[in-house]
Parts: C-alpha cells; sequence; structure tokens
RNA sequence: GGGUGGUUAGCUCAGUUGGUUUAGAGCGUCUGGUUUACACCCAGAAGGUCACAGGUUCGACUCCUGUACCACCCACCA
C-alpha cells in the first residue's frame, strides 16, 4: 500500500532519472510526426536559477509534455548564456574580493582572465542544469547547447559577415552609451534611470540665460539655440554670432534657431549644446553639421579644454565650476528641487555618460533585406512579421509594445570594449581591413580587441543551436549549406514558441526575430507567450540585490515538492501580468498534490477489496454494470478532457489546470469516491484515475508518473510517453449526469436543512428518505445516502422561512420528489419562485434566439461557439417546458 | 510628454467576442465534525454597491467615454 503522504523528497529524483534514462526527453530529427519546438531561453551562466527561471521551466515543461503525449516530436532544447557583461562584471568583482586585485583586467591580461571566466563559467552551468532537472524540465538533454559553443560562433560570424556584405554593419564616429566603471559601451536598452535631485542653475551666457544640471560639461558650448517662433528671441537670427563671456574666459558663440531639438515651454526656452557628451546635442550637431569637442575622458575625468579643472572627477568638478561662475557673477538661479533622471548601466550599474566613438552598429533602416520578394530594411522585416501575423504574441496588447519600441528604434550598436564574448570577426593591419570567418592568411594582422554584444549571439538562438551535425560531417559548408543540410533545422525550425518573460520582449524577442529573419530568411517562431514577474508576498519585485525579496526555488521544492510549486505559479495566472508568490499558495497545491495521492490509494484499495488487479483494468469493463453515478462519471470525464485539451491548446492553462483541480477536488473526490464508499466499481476507478492521471501530467508531472506505476495497464511503459486521452463518444450520457446532479442537489439540501436547523444527524426524515429511495437511479447507492440523509423530520421543510425557498425548490427539481414533498411545503411561495425563474428564462430565451438570428454574429463567432448557443437555447426550452409541466400540475 | 496594464470578498487572484454567474476560487476567519483515501481532511457559515461618474443595450464585471489612484514601459525636458 502507498504511503498516508505523498512525499516528493522521495520520488521527484528517482522519477526524473528513470525519464531520462528512458529516452523520453530524446526529439529525433528523423521522425514524420509534426514537430513542436521550444528553444529554451538559456539562463545566464552567472550563477543560479531563481523563480523567473522557474516559471519560465514550468510553463514550457507544460508545453511540451502536452506535445509529447500528443503525439508530436517534441523537442525542448536545453542550454546557457554566456551572458558577456553580466558574466565578466560577476567575476571581476569576485576576484577583487576574493584575491584582493584591484584591476583584474591588468593583473591577469586578456587570455587570463577570459580563461578564468571559463572556469567560473563551466561551474555555473552545471549548477544551472542541475537546477533545471530539479523542476522536472523534459528537455532534451542531448542537445544541450551553449552561446559560446563552436558551432555558434560560427554562426555569429557567417552573419557578421553577410552583414557586412550587405552594408547592414558598419563602423563609425557614433555617439555610444558608455559605461566608464566597466569600460565599454553599452546598448540603448541596457540603460536604467534613476530618478535623481540635482541642482538646476541658470547663466548667463552672452544676451541669454542658460539652465543646466551638468555645468561641468560646459566649457566648449560655442552654440546657442531656440525655437525660430520664440517672440522673446526674434531679434536674434540664425547663425548670428555674440561673444559671451564664460567659463575660462570670453568665447565666440553663434546662434542656431531649430524647430526639433527645442522645447520653447522649457526652462529660459534657450540652451547650449555639448554634442559630445549628449544624444540631442549629437543629433543636432550632426544635422547642421557642427563642431564636436570632447570634455570628458573614458574615465569620467575632465580634458585639458577644462583649463584648471583638468583631470578633476565629474562630482568634483561640478561644484567648483558653479563656484568660478558664480564670482565671475553668471550664475543667475539655482533650482534645488530639479529632480531629472540619471542613465545608470543596467549590468554594471555604472553612470553612463554619453561618448562618441568608433563602434560596430547594425543599420536598422537600410532596405536591402530579401523578404517576401520585396527588399526591407531590418526595421520593416520585424514589423511585418507581427502586422502579418506570421508570430503571434500572446497576450496580444505587447505588440503595441512592440511596434512602439520598433518606432523609437536606432542603429544598434553591437561592439563591446569587453573580453568575454565572441570576438568580432574583423582583422586589420595598416589601412587593410578584412571581415571573415577565418583570419587573413599572412603575417601582421590583429583582430579588433572587441567583442559582440551578447544580444547578438543570442538573437541567433533558435536556429544556430540546430546545425552541428551538418557542421561536424563537413565544415566548409556556407551557412545556407549547413542550415539545408542540417537534419535538425530542417526538422525543428521555425520554433512553435517562444515562452520568456515580458521584460526582454526587446532584449531578446526582438532581436531574436532581427538576427533569425535575415540570417536565415525563416521566422524564428510562431508564437510569443510572455509571462508575467514574480513578485513576493507585498507586491515587491523579487531583487537578486536583495535576499530578503527573494524565494530561492531550491528551499521551495524539498519542502513542498517541485510539482506544487509548478502549480502555484501556473493555475491562478494570466500571461503578461505579475503575480505574487508566497509559501500559503505553494502550501494550497502540495495540498492538492497529496489529494490526489490519496484518492488514488482509495482506488487502490477498492481494487484490493474487489480482489481486482488494477492494471488489468481495461475499457470493455466500462460496459458493463454501470450505475448512473459510474455512468455520470464517464460522462463528465469526457467533457473534462475537451475542455482541458482545448485549453492547452489555446494556451490557457491556468484555465485547463483549475477545471482539472476542481473537478478531481470537488467532484471525483467529494461526490464519486464518497459514493463508492457504498457500492464502487473498481474499473470505472481506475479508469477515471487513469484519465485524470493523464491530464494532469504536464502540470505536475511527478506525483502522476508515480501514482501511474501502480495502475499502468499491462503493454503500457512511462507516462510521459503516452499518448493525450481523447473523447469517447459513447460515453458522454448527459441524462446520467443530470440524473447523478440531482442527487447531488437533494443531498446539498438535506444537508444545509440540518445544518440551518441544527438538527442532530441521528434523527430521521423518513419523506425525504422516502423522496431518494424513490428515484430509480438511487437504488445503487441507497445505503450511502440513507447514511447522509440520516436526519429528523420532514416538518422542518415546512417550518422554513421564505427566503429558504431556493433550497425547497432544490427539491422540486425532481418530479418523483415533488410529489412527495407535496402537502408539507408553501406551495404558493413555491409556485412564485417558479413564475420568477419562467420569467427569466423567457428573457434569457429571447435574448438567444436574438443574438442566433443575428447574421453579424453568426458571420464573425466561431462555429464551435455557435454550436454552443444552440445548445444553450435547446436546454433553456427544455427547462422552461419543465418548469410550464411543474407549473401546471401545481396548479 | 506618449503608451500599456491594474482597480472584483480581510489577503492573493480567476472571470474566453454582453445572457444558465441572483458574481467564482484558494488562503484567512467563524461554527460543527477523528464517517474504514486524505486533519496537507470533511460538512457548513459569514464576507463583495465588481474603483467612481456617465453612455450604449431588453440585459453590462464584460462594450464606449471620462475621472481618480496604483504599477510598469517608452521618449532628445537642456
Amino acid at each position: 500500500m502507498l504511503p498516508k503522504a505523498y512525499d516528493p523528497q522521495g520520488t521527484e529524483d528517482r522519477i526524473y532519472q528513470m525519464w531520462e534514462e528512458s529516452g523520453a526527453f530524446k526529439a529525433d530529427a528523423k521522425s514524420k510526426k509534426e514537430p513542436f519546438v521550444i528553444s529554451m531561453p538559456p539562463p545566464n551562466a552567472t550563477g543560479q536559477l531563481h523563480l523567473g527561471h522557474a516559471v519560465m521551466l514550468a510553463l514550457e515543461d507544460i508545453f511540451t509534455r502536452f506535445a509529447r503525449m500528443q503525439g508530436k516530436e517534441a523537442l525542448w532544447l536545453p542550454g546557457t548564456d554566456h551572458a558577456s557583461i553580466a558574466t565578466e562584471s560577476v567575476v571581476i568583482k569576485k576576484i577583487q574580493k576574493e584575491e584582493k586585485i584591484k584591476d583584474p583586467r591588468v593583473h591577469y591580461g586578456r587570455e587570463k582572465l577570459v580563461s578564468k571566466i571559463a572556469e567560473f563559467v563551466q561551474e555555473s552551468r552545471s549548477v544551472i542544469r542541475s537546477q533545471v532537472r530539479k523542476m522536472g524540465a523534459s528537455c532534451d538533454w542531448s542537445r544541450e547547447r551553449y552561446t559560446l559553443d563552436a558551432s555558434l560562433n560560427r554562426c555569429v560570424n557567417e552573419v557578421f559577415k553577410k552583414m557586412y556584405g550587405d552594408g547592414l554593419i558598419y563602423r563609425g564616429q557614433r555617439i555610444v552609451n558608455w559605461d566608464p566603471r566597466m569600460q565599454t559601451t553599452v546598448s540603448d536598452d541596457e540603460i536604467e534611470y534613476v530618478e535623481e535631485k540635482a541642482p538646476f542653475y541658470t547663466f548667463q551666457y552672452g544676451p541669454f540665460q542658460i539652465s543646466t544640471a551638468r555645468p561641468e560639461t560646459k566649457f566648449g558650448d560655442k552654440y546657442v539655440v531656440m525655437h525660430p517662433d520664440d517672440e522673446r528671441y526674434k531679434q536674434y537670427k540664425d547663425g548670428e554670432t555674440f561673444t559671451a563671456e564664460w567659463i575660462n574666459g570670453p568665447v565666440q558663440a553663434t546662434v542656431i534657431k531649430d524647430r526639433d531639438a527645442i522645447d520653447p515651454a522649457f526652462g529660459t526656452g534657450c540652451m547650449t549644446i555639448t554634442p559630445w557628451h549628449d544624444m540631442t546635442d549629437f543629433e543636432l550637431a550632426e544635422r547642421r553639421n557642427l563642431p564636436r569637442e570632447q570634455i570628458i575622458d573614458f574615465n569620467g575625468r575632465l580634458m585639458p579644454v577644462a583649463g584648471e579643472f583638468a583631470g578633476m572627477p565629474i562630482e568634483e568638478a561640478r561644484p567648483k565650476v558653479v563656484e568660478k561662475l558664480k564670482e565671475k557673477g553668471l550664475l543667475v538661479k539655482v533650482d534645488e528641487n530639479y529632480v531629472h533622471r540619471i542613465a545608470v548601466s543596467y549590468r554594471g550599474k555604472g553612470v553612463v555618460e554619453p561618448q562618441i566613438k568608433e563602434q560596430w552598429f547594425i543599420d536598422v533602416n537600410k532596405p536591402v533585406v530579401e523578404w517576401k520578394k520585396k527588399k526591407l530594411s531590418l526595421k520593416q522585416v520585424m514589423q511585418d512579421v507581427i502586422r502579418s501575423k506570421d508570430i503571434q504574441i500572446i497576450p496580444e496588447r505587447f505588440e503595441k509594445v512592440y511596434f512602439h519600441w520598433i518606432d523609437n528604434l536606432r542603429d544598434w550598436c553591437v561592439s563591446r570594449q569587453i573580453w568575454w564574448g565572441h570576438r568580432i570577426p574583423v582583422w586589420y593591419k595598416g589601412e587593410e581591413k578584412h571581415v571573415g570567418i577565418d583570419p587573413p592568411q599572412g603575417l601582421g594582422w590583429t583582430q579588433d580587441p572587441d567583442t559582440l554584444d551578447t544580444w547578438f549571439s543570442s538573437g541567433l538562438w533558435t536556429w544556430s543551436t540546430l546545425i552541428d551535425h551538418a557542421l561536424a560531417a563537413d565544415p566548409s559548408l556556407s551557412l545556407e549549406d549547413l542550415l539545408r543540410k542540417s537534419p535538425d533545422f530542417q526538422k525543428f525550425h521555425p520554433t512553435t514558441v517562444m515562452e520568456t518573460g515580458y521584460d526582454i520582449l526587446f532584449f531578446w524577442v526582438a532581436r531574436m526575430i532581427l538576427m533569425t529573419t535575415y540570417g536565415t530568411g525563416q521566422i524564428p517562431f510562431r508564437h510569443v507567450y510572455l509571462h508575467g514577474l514574480v513578485r513576493t508576498r507585498d507586491g515587491k519585485k523579487m531583487s537578486k540585490s536583495d535576499p530578503a525579496t527573494t524565494i530561492d526555488p531550491l528551499e521551495i521544492i524539498p519542502k513542498y515538492g517541485a510539482d506544487a510549486l509548478r502549480l502555484s505559479m501556473i493555475v491562478g495566472q494570466s500571461p503578461g501580468n505579475d503575480f505574487r508568490l508566497y509559501d500559503e499558495k505553494i502550501a494550497g497545491y502540495r495540498n492538492f498534490v497529496n489529494k490526489l495521492w490519496n484518492a488514488s490509494r482509495f482506488v487502490l484499495l477498492q481494487c484490493e477489496k474487489a480482489d481486482i488487479d488494477p492494471k488489468v483494468v481495461n475499457g470493455q469493463q466500462l460496459t458493463v454494470n454501470l450505475s448512473v453515478a459510474d455512468r455520470a462519471l464517464l460522462s463528465s470525464l469526457q467533457r473534462l478532457i475537451e475542455d482541458v485539451t482545448q485549453g492547452l491548446k489555446e494556451y490557457r492553462l491556468s484555465e485547463a489546470g483549475e477545471r482539472v483541480y476542481s473537478f478531481v477536488w470537488d467532484y471525483f473526490c467529494d461526490w464519486y469516491l464518497e459514493f463508492s464508499k457504498g457500492e464502487s466499481n473498481p474499473a470505472v476507478l481506475v479508469h477515471a484515475l487513469r484519465t485524470i492521471v493523464h491530464l494532469l501530467h504536464p502540470y505536475c508531472p511527478f506525483v502522476t508518473e508515480e501514482i501511474w506505476a501502480s495502475i499502468t495497464p499491462k503493454g503500457s511503459g512511462l507516462l510521459i510517453r503516452e499518448p493525450w486521452p481523447t473523447v469517447e463518444k459513447k460515453l458522454v450520457d448527459r441524462e446520467a449526469e443530470e440524473q447523478l446532479q440531482l442527487l447531488i442537489d437533494v443531498i446539498s439540501s438535506i444537508r444545509s436543512l440540518c445544518a440551518e436547523y441544527g438538527v442532530a444527524p441521528e434523527a430521521k426524515i423518513p419523506a425525504a428518505v422516502h423522496a431518494v429511495k424513490s428515484g430509480d437511479f438511487l437504488t445503487k447507492h441507497q445505503a450511502h445516502v440513507l447514511r447522509l440523509a440520516n436526519v429528523s423530520e420532514l416538518s422542518i421543510v415546512s417550518k422554513a422561512p421564505a427566503h429558504r425557498h431556493g433550497v425547497v425548490s432544490t427539491f422540486l427539481k425532481g418530479v418523483d420528489i415533488h410529489l412527495s414533498l407535496e402537502g408539507v411545503v408553501d406551495l404558493t411561495k413555491v409556485k412564485g419562485n417558479m413564475e420568477a425563474e419562467r420569467v427569466q428564462l423567457q428573457k434569457f430565451l429571447a435574448g438567444v434566439q436574438a443574438k442566433l438570428s443575428n447574421e453579424q454574429f453568426i458571420a464573425r463567432a466561431k462555429p464551435e461557439v455557435v454550436e454552443t448557443e444552440k445548445q444553450k437555447l435547446k436546454d433553456a426550452e427544455a427547462k422552461l417546458a419543465k418548469i410550464e409541466e411543474r407549473l401546471k400540475a401545481l396548479s
């Protein structure tokens, strides 16, 4: 006999190992089955998994297991990301702390440092692998990839070269986000803005007053900009020059009138510009072809142009510059309450300083990409695939967010001045430049020292992971041939669904669309499912830097089990919305898992009592000797299968999960198993349990597999490989369901009446018992019903106050029972109730009829919706007829 | 400045093109239960003007408009 409480700790690892050894996770590229593919978003190889990963794994595992059971060739490809800047920064900090080395880059040099990072990553990856297993993820480990694998590097270089050839990658002196702490550029999306209160100074600049929060950048300002329509400055003309006394003496300045750069309502309506250190100013300078001058060096110190301030860090220089301007009488006023946002590097956490630097960029506006027989820009392709519904985003509202992002997208700076990552495949020799897969022949070539933005390689993730076979067979193949000759790519691309958090829609999802459509001519995936972020009990974001806010999945799993954790993150959540996770919620699903476990213990016990081996139970036994309750159960199981399958197909995981949850607890356990205590049908019990365990397997794979082991029919294997249940029409029996529902209503009513009047359970209601007996469908369960209905006098019913008539009318739903109660209840009230019900039904009927005769509705609605409406109509009509009949009988 | 989402029971949240929902779940609270699967249980109860104000409709938690608060995203406020 199974133990009284389910023990996840003693079960999960054993089951996982069994699955893995069985080969069930492995996908076969040669299979004829329809493919279903998920590329696991590769966790950063910097440390531990957190709950965000746990949600991702739970969702993707459900998709994968469902697809596998549905008979698809399911591939879930796992991997890890080298996360260039994040990893390098973590390891550098670690070395600084543990080895007390101030500057590890200088101390170790490139080669040594890179190998130290690699070592760290190696360790971290194996931790991650075991954590992914703990969650029960059924991914294909034989295909595990890492974003720095040689085959991925090959794809990176190929795409770079191709883009360069198409003129999509260029090198240019452009303004970039410079992180002085990490000594590297970062992309626009890797920046966070932090609000800061800083003094906002207004200075006299010639005849003008200009405002700034950053006076230390103003040394080289020679242009003052204002709006052409600004009345205040209409006496000044564009191009007019004047002399202004400034920080280090007089400067020759020029007036510029510009419509786009300035908002006349802000501050004084005019400003000076610093093109080297400001995005807007840079763009203006670009348009007007103005000179730029660097004021701050790459370490965040002032340049010689600052004169006496040269060499000072900016924070130190700021008050001193203000002081000097004040002495000169140029400080007009200071606003101490000014709040502005400063840019901070997402990874390195350094304050970002815009700088002009020579970098590699991807041009997103050049229309040279072949797409659907047209020449489009990368931006246009990204828009097209969503607009044309080639890719569907769930929830849909994120499409808007996506388009908005693309509208604002600028050329993507892809070079990084860090060492950990894919090296840029460009070599220099004097003025010569070589862009290619392999280094050029001959001496004197040096490779570009920069690496690529980490999203450059992860943008290729859905397909660069599928070419290993072809590459191993012939490393000299071109990119097109690699794709063409790779069985995995041919079978498993495009992938089916990309599942990830909405927070990296831009970082990653958009980049994958860009890089994949360009690199392969295919979309990377058909559906994007975006999950919400996990929050703490009080709604805080879980952050790694604040351990008090984080819940570690590895602490939860031993306590509640992976199944409970999975359910608690899926059921009751909707895609794209954040949700809170806390102990009680997980405990609730642990209880459910345990409930299921005990239900199966009960089933096994019934088999034992009847001396039946649950493993030999088969479908044949489902047709003989069935009670109403049996038929009703089998019938509602069919509807359950239908609903759950539909829900899963439409990615409504929460709804489908909740449906089984409530079926198992509120119906199977609370009613059917209770009836079975009177008289049980082990074949039906086993069949129902088998179906339930199938439907729940994607959600809670461990406990279901463990239960399955006790009821596996002869000839079947592991549950993970079982075919998904299908609806058997012949088991559908609405009449039985209705009859059972009636019985349930009767019992419920008796119960609540007893409770309301405080009737002792030993007392009897003879008439009620008689009523219950008189239905032929009850004979099978008489013993049980008698026990439950083991209550006092029926006269109680007649004492019921008016507000209890809801209960009374439940008694009246069945004609037989109604007759036996006649004379004891207040018939006028009952009649009133029924008349009210009739009016409501008639109204409802009219509504449904109107809907069904509405041409627009018929045209727009799905056929199955129309069907259900028709069914509703029929049901309502039947019910109305019944009510009419009873009303007639009453009068 | 632009945009998105949220506002439903004490708490956390569902609610699928408006109608069998006189609003559902879990947790919590209260009452009563050791009935031979389960106290990680069973039977009940209390608790909601579905943020607010209008509108459309025979009918609105659901659609439209506006308002308030909360959260998030985007943007070149010097």
